[in-house]
DNA sequence: ATGTGC
């Protein structure tokens, strides 16, 4: 076979599970890759059909096929995972795992991640799955995974520690249901978010007392590292403008229709990833920190760190948002602010046993209200959790409509389908406002390569674990004004 | 989600 064909192939990590859609020419060049898509030391390639090992070149290889890699273990072929459905327990053997979900469509491939995960990891207890769940690199994103308390996988929290959503009632009216120009007006005041601030202006705030909604921890760590507080990033963060749409419950007394509303969904940047990494890299995946060592306090001291970054981060983001729109940021109050990937020690209700909840893109039902975003252009469900207090679904709730398909396929399916992406700033569906200049995030998070935001919503209403408080409706999102990656 | 390499 002429060595300069370029080959296509997915290549997955044992015994991990993480996997990759690599382009490859040379198997030389296929180890370099699987080494820094998969951040390991890729050693050993084998065809994952059969088992045999790439030992000289590729010629037995051909577009599409699924390779495995290994940091030097031989691979053999097993049996693949028995086939599940949802809304069940799926083995009850060992560790518990969970899916809720009954009208929302979840792919068998996240199930088989989550039983995966259930499989390599030590010391897990019980899984859940969200309505939201979907594919993520190695673990599927929209679990909670509870370990034995004795240790934490940095892992199963993922690069973005802290990441979660901010929920502010702002002073901003709009006199008219759908003044329009008003919201082009303001569309358009929205400049300067995406640039890093003075470092005079982070550490003071790093520094600031905060409450948001409650006290923050102030944050002390090098300037090299903070540059990025008070930025959105990339992906699925935003912040986006709301008014309320319906109010069910009139008794809750800080939501008004007057006013309007900030959704702010950011993290801890690329802090987080530099955490992840410090305890991953070159130590194979799977780690866990043993309470007891240093690694394990320095992680989870860390951890906070960036916990309580992400927070501030959200503040102020909406304070620049704020203030772009010429509003005085102290008129804002924060009514929720969540996590959505971190990890808590946690008295388990059953049998009085601790356990370390890692959330990995899941909100939690133990602390009061939360917000569930859709995607772009749908609405957000401000809901109660009905029991503080459920075991059964891991005390977490959704954290979003999920993703349907990759972005690679979104990204594919849409630029073909909605070739003139300027369209894209007004939403089909409800008329809001968009400013995304990056037209591959215009397409990777076009509405419809996520999941339905209201099938999650009456899966969680259905199992009795939420209450709907409030329906918002989005009037304009920011994503980002950088062009680059077009 | 992110920084980095091709």
């Amino acid at each position: 076979m002429a060595s300069n064909a370029k080959i296509r192939v997915t290549v997955t990590l044992q015994p991990s599970g993480k996997s990759s859609v690599l382009i490859v020419q040379t198997l030389d060049d296929l180890l370099r890759q699987c080494s820094s898509k998969l951040r390991v030391k890729a050693r050993r390639i084998f065809l994952a059909s059969t088992g045999e090992e790439l030992l000289t070149d590729l010629s037995k290889v051909s577009n599409d096929m699924k390779l495995i890699v290994t940091c030097g273990d031989t691979y053999t072929v097993t049996n693949p995972p028995s086939t599940t459905q949802t809304n069940s327990i799926i083995d009850s053997s060992k560790v518990s795992v969970q899916v809720i979900a009954n009208r929302t469509l979840v792919e068998q491939e996240a199930i088989d991640q989550l039983k995966n995960v259930a499989r390599i990891y030590p010391h897990v207890k019980h899984i859940w799955g969200m309505p939201d769940l979907h594919v993520g690199q190695a673990t599927p994103i929209g679990c909670v995974v509870a370990t034995e308390p004795s240790v934490v996988y940095p892992e199963l929290i993922g690069s973005d520690i802290g990441c979660g959503m901010s929920f502010v009632r702002t002073s901003l009216r709009l006199v008219y249901e759908d003044d329009d120009r008003k919201l082009s007006k303001w569309t358009k005041q929205l400049q300067g978010l995406d640039d890093y601030l003075p470092k005079e202006r982070i550490d003071e705030f790093l520094q600031s007392d905060l409450q948001w909604p409650t006290t923050v921890n102030k944050v002390n760590i090098d300037h090299s590292e903070n540059e990025q507080l008070g930025t959105i990033g990339a992906g699925n963060h935003f912040v986006e403008l709301q008014r309320i749409e319906e109010l069910y419950d009139d008794k809750e007394e800080d939501l008004s229709k007057d006013y309007l509303y900030l959704l702010v969904h950011s993290g801890s940047r690329s802090l987080g990833e530099r955490i992840l990494r410090e305890f991953c890299k070159g130590k194979g995946e799977l780690r866990g920190l043993e309470k007891g060592t240093d690694d394990y306090d320095i992680y989870m001291s860390k951890h906070d760190e960036a916990c309580a970054w992400a927070k501030r981060n959200r503040a102020l983001i909406a304070q620049r948002f704020l203030t772009c729109l010429g509003q005085m940021t102290t008129s804002a109050q924060c009514l929720v602010d969540i996590w959505h990937n971190n990890v808590v020690l946690k008295d388990l209700s059953s049998d009085n046993s601790q356990v370390h909840l890692h959330r990995k893109g899941a909100a939690p039902s133990d602390t009061g209200r939360v917000v569930i975003p859709g995607s772009r252009g749908t609405h957000s469900y401000l809901v109660e959790p009905i029991d503080q207090n459920q075991e059964s679904s891991g005390y977490s709730l959704a954290h979003g409509a999920g993703r349907a398909m990759s972005r690679s396929k979104a990204h594919q399916r849409f630029s073909g389908k909605y070739p003139d992406s300027d369209r894209l700033r007004i939403t089909e569906t409800l008329d809001s406002h968009v400013v995304c200049d990056d037209k591959q995030l215009l397409y990777e998070e076009h509405p419809e390569a996520y999941k339905t935001i209201d099938a999650v919503i009456d899966d969680l209403v259905e199992a009795k674990l939420i209450r709907v408080i409030a329906k918002m409706r989005p009037l304009i999102t920011y994503k980002t004004r950088l062009t680059h990656k077009e």
